[in-house]
DNA sequence: TTAAACATAGACCGATTGGTCAAAGAAAAG
DNA sequence: CTTTTCTTTGACCAATCGGTCTATGTTTAA
């Protein structure tokens, strides 16, 4: 007859140390971010990584969708706010013009994922893709409400306006990252926006 | 008194070598393309690769700076085609859906490598700022001869637009790279488009 | 106290990394 | 021919890669 016990609890909070993993996930990417990094920034051992997500590639996975959960939540948010819905839009558009100005801007992990994603690896692709949906999907939501209320045209393709807005947004992340000057984000927000005004 | 001779022409052209190796960073991106792969592909021994193109870094970076020359060209060409200015970018637009709808699309090198470049590599990220700027440059000509000729209206902010499209651009290529349907870049096509019908 | 079940630190593994070097071969000038 | 200059091949290097494993706690139930 086996003893039950319990071991001694981990020192550390994986989240705390997915988190970290993230970070440097987001910043270096994928394939040039090395093992000791990880377990330095995360501040667990070899072992205890291994043990806790898998290996590099799970725990890349976990990063992955952990990134999407919270950024699609925070979208989902902006737009879901009472009143006008376009002006949840706008209201949003400007933050990622704000984030992605910023000279320290990262861009965002799931655009970088998608430039580095092997493919042959399809359910790495497809947690891209499934982020990707999500967003137009936030987008579509926002877009049905105002033209529901009038601020768009009854005419107006919101999936298409929806899809667009997504790209644009992948588009503002990936360029913000290489580029520090704020002028060019607040470019692309700007004439995103105005395409909204002629509604 | 040194003799002056010369010896034997190098086996291969170093023109294609850098177009294979050109391919093998867009598909894999730079972390994770080895040297081995490089010097199978482009079909040179070790030695060669490094007295030709002195090494990884630099390969890439001359990659880098090909692929930009011809996207550029491309474009340019594109664009300063005679008749409606708005009609050349319709064209090119479309001609960008074609090539990111299909399913082995890669994206665009440069936007993969926005994605990847190392924060603290300066010439990288100048490299990438200058292809930014071209490409924008490319649609502020058009734009500002379609605004000329009352294509668009004299109000238009052409600034903002070229660089709104510069970022669909780089959007669409991204997005392209991980969505294998159709659907999608056709949308956001669709979208963009409509945006210069209002003017 | 003892034993089972856990976590930790870090040595260790073969494979691969980017990069170098020496030896051999080929072409052209003398 | 020989000699010089160039190229090519492939062995070789230290360092690092992702991943495993052993040894050493540490905790809890019996």
């Amino acid at each position: 007859m086996p003893l039950m016990t319990r071991g001694p609890d981990k020192q550390f909070d994986p989240d705390d140390a997915l988190e970290k993993a993230m970070q440097i996930f987001w910043a270096k990417g994928y394939a040039a971010t090395g093992l000791a990094e990880l377990q330095a920034q995360m501040g667990i051992g070899r072992k205890s990584l291994y043990d806790t997500f898998g290996n590099k590639r799970q725990l890349f996975i976990k990063a992955l969708q952990l990134y999407s959960d919270s950024v699609v939540g925070q979208i989902f948010n902006e737009l879901n706010k009472k009143g006008s819905a376009l002006g949840n839009v706008r209201r949003l558009m400007r933050s990622l013009e704000e984030d992605h100005s910023l000279p320290e801007s990262m861009g965002c992990l799931l655009g970088v994922s998608m430039a580095q994603c092997p493919s042959d690896d399809g359910e790495m692709a497809g947690i891209l893709r499934r982020h990707i949906r999500r967003v137009e999907e936030a987008f579509y939501k926002a877009f049905k409400r105002a033209r529901d209320s009038g601020e768009l045209e009854p005419k107006t393709n919101i999936r298409d306006l929806a899809r667009l807005f997504m790209g644009i947004a992948q588009g503002l992340a990936l360029v913000g990252r290489v580029e520090d000057a704020p002028a060019v984000p607040r470019s692309i927000v700007n004439a995103a926006l105005a395409t909204l005004k002629s509604a």
